[in-house]
DNA sequence: TGATAATGCTGAAGGAGATTCTGTTACAAG
DNA sequence: CTTGTAACAGAATCTCCTTCAGCATTATCA
């Protein structure tokens, strides 16, 4: 589906968006056309899904991020629980397997506001329990990779 | 900070980082170049982080999304413990506060490439324990907004 | 209060880059 | 061997980025 040209035109654009198509082809060796073609396709089929800006959320006053566990009755996608996402505070929300049926990525704008909004999140039906995760620090936070080709197993085993 | 111009310039990047200057400039009412202006600003100052492409896991060969809770002895940025970030599979490693110490976002080609990581994780010396969540479905995952105001308390709280 | 400087805007203009077009090559199918 | 398709390079056009010159507004300070 993807050959090395496309992985090497898909991570500079991971990179940065901003380069030119001619700037990219020196990096992957083709043409600026050729290039312009290729993202054409790729934006076409769904491989890159956007173009956006990345923004610090300190700077946009939303200092504080967490991870919050749901436990919810029931599961998948209920009308109910959808509601979770119209909280502009929740970025990310995923179904999971494990000791707990949700996790949601939200960025608040401090402690108090956090409360508030699990406040909100147990006045949703179905919801029965929520534990909290505080990022105290963010080590490393990164957009999808593809210019790395996984190649398993590719990681050295562990002797023993 | 941040005017009313700045977060209308900043939602319309979020939106689609591939828009031209005069049309962000039509959306926020001010011409092309006083975008630009802005934007040089708003990048230089730190609040755009960069501009970049958002890949479909799938598409790229990494279908499973996981969160894995990793708890360790000792806290903090040990080098030991960077040598996580290390891996191209991991793109979000955070620091918490609750009952665990770490949370990595990863990104596998399927559930034997995930046990191989975790294989890896568990030869970092401080290393102890880990609980995976396995990411079934995704409802929602968009960058960080910025055109939100958000004054708190803004969502009716429930009553009792 | 009034003078001066600084900031941030608009509209015009030049230049860089995006996008289209044409011709060519490589490869696959018949 | 012939034909058709896919994908590329180079040239040309056209859009948009980026700079520049003035102007309005606001802040600073005498």
């Amino acid at each position: 589906m993807l050959d090395a040209f496309d992985r090497k035109i898909l991570g500079a654009l991971v990179e940065d968006a901003g380069l030119s198509y001619a700037r990219i082809g020196e990096r992957a060796g083709l043409s600026a056309p050729a290039v312009f073609e290729r993202v054409k396709r790729l934006r076409s089929a769904g491989v890159i899904e956007s173009v956006t800006a990345r923004l610090d959320g300190e700077s946009v006053g939303k200092p504080l991020l967490a991870f919050v566990h749901v436990d919810t009755t029931g599961w998948g996608k209920s009308e109910r629980l959808m509601r979770m996402g119209e909280f502009p505070e929740v970025e990310e929300m995923h179904s999971v397997a494990g000791d707990t049926g949700m996790i949601l990525k939200v960025r608040t704008q401090g402690p108090q506001a956090l409360e508030h909004l699990l406040l909100q999140l147990y006045v949703i039906p179905g919801v029965t329990a929520s534990r909290s995760y505080v990022v105290l620090s963010t080590y490393l936070d990164r957009p999808v990779q593809a210019d790395v080709t996984l190649d398993w197993p590719k990681h050295p085993l562990p002797k023993e």
